[in-house]
DNA sequence: ATGACGCATCGAATGCGA
């Protein structure tokens, strides 16, 4: 594991971020990269180009035009799971694997949790119900594995400092009490926000909207997220966001997150 | 704010994201 990288990024279409993923990655070389939000077929997976990048290992559960998520690993992957453990889902949304790593194998769920649009509407419920559905597909994880890793596009800010503005989006999507109270459930479940294990700088934020300037004012969110249980934490050297692709031409909304173990 | 901006869908206007 010494020296191991594992990065999630929501790239908001593969077709449209190919050369960002790979020009990003050339200069990142990471062991792991998780993909969300692919919006392509598993057919139109460029299986080609990314292993040419080095990502030998493909594990991915795309769809058409929305969703979509993949592992991508220089290390085999093996036990592939798609989804959450008995819930039912029309979305492409969850991606279980192990690792094997010349150190020993390593757990990834990789997740593009539910955005929810607007509490009390039913995007929010299927939200709510999708995040008790991981719950518990967690708690069987980590039952089995006790290196585990689960990382992603949450659609959640943890607490108030992973906003631009905490008061005036109080209680709206990503801000709400009960997305908040998942997010703590799931740290119950033995995980840690590798995030906080550093020292920080003020607004950390791993999403800008694109519109009115987002970026460049720095009104974003923190809601990419990468989550590891006490046996991963104990080797955690770094977890830190890549800006740099949130300010090449057509950027992805998100930006890379990438933990060293 | 109905908006903005970007992506996908067969061909324009709409759904969706966060």
């Amino acid at each position: 594991m010494a020296g191991m990288k594992l990065t999630t990024w929501n790239v908001n279409s593969l077709t449209a971020r190919l050369q960002h993923v790979l020009d990003w990655t050339k200069s990142n070389p990471v062991d792991v990269l998780c993909l969300q939000e692919l919006k392509l077929t598993d057919d139109k997976f460029p299986l080609d180009a990314l292993r040419a990048a080095g990502y030998e290992h493909c594990a991915v559960f795309g769809q058409k035009t929305y969703n979509g998520v993949a592992v991508l690993s220089r290390y085999p992957l093996r036990d592939v799971v798609k989804n959450v453990n008995g819930f039912v889902d029309e979305h492409s949304r969850l991606l279980t694997a192990t690792v094997e790593t010349p150190a020993g194998d390593v757990r990834v769920v990789n997740g593009y949790f539910v955005n929810g649009q607007e509490p009390g509407s039913q995007k929010f419920s299927y939200k709510m119900a999708w995040l008790g559905g991981l719950r518990e597909h967690l708690r069987q994880e980590v039952a089995q594995h006790e290196r585990t890793v689960l990382l992603g596009d949450f659609n959640i800010a943890p607490e108030d400092r992973d906003s631009f503005d905490p008061e005036g989006l109080r209680d709206t999507i990503h801000h709400t009490r009960e997305e908040r109270e998942h997010f703590q459930g799931l740290l119950s479940l033995g995980f840690t926000d590798s995030f906080r294990l550093f020292e920080q700088p003020d607004k950390s934020f791993s999403w800008w909207d694109y519109r009115m300037l987002g970026y460049q004012k720095n009104r974003g969110l923190r809601i990419d997220h990468i989550l590891v249980s006490a046996q991963v934490q104990q080797h955690v050297k770094a977890c830190t966001i890549g800006r740099t692709p949130r300010k090449w031409e057509k950027p992805s909304d998100h930006a890379p997150v990438t933990v060293e173990i």
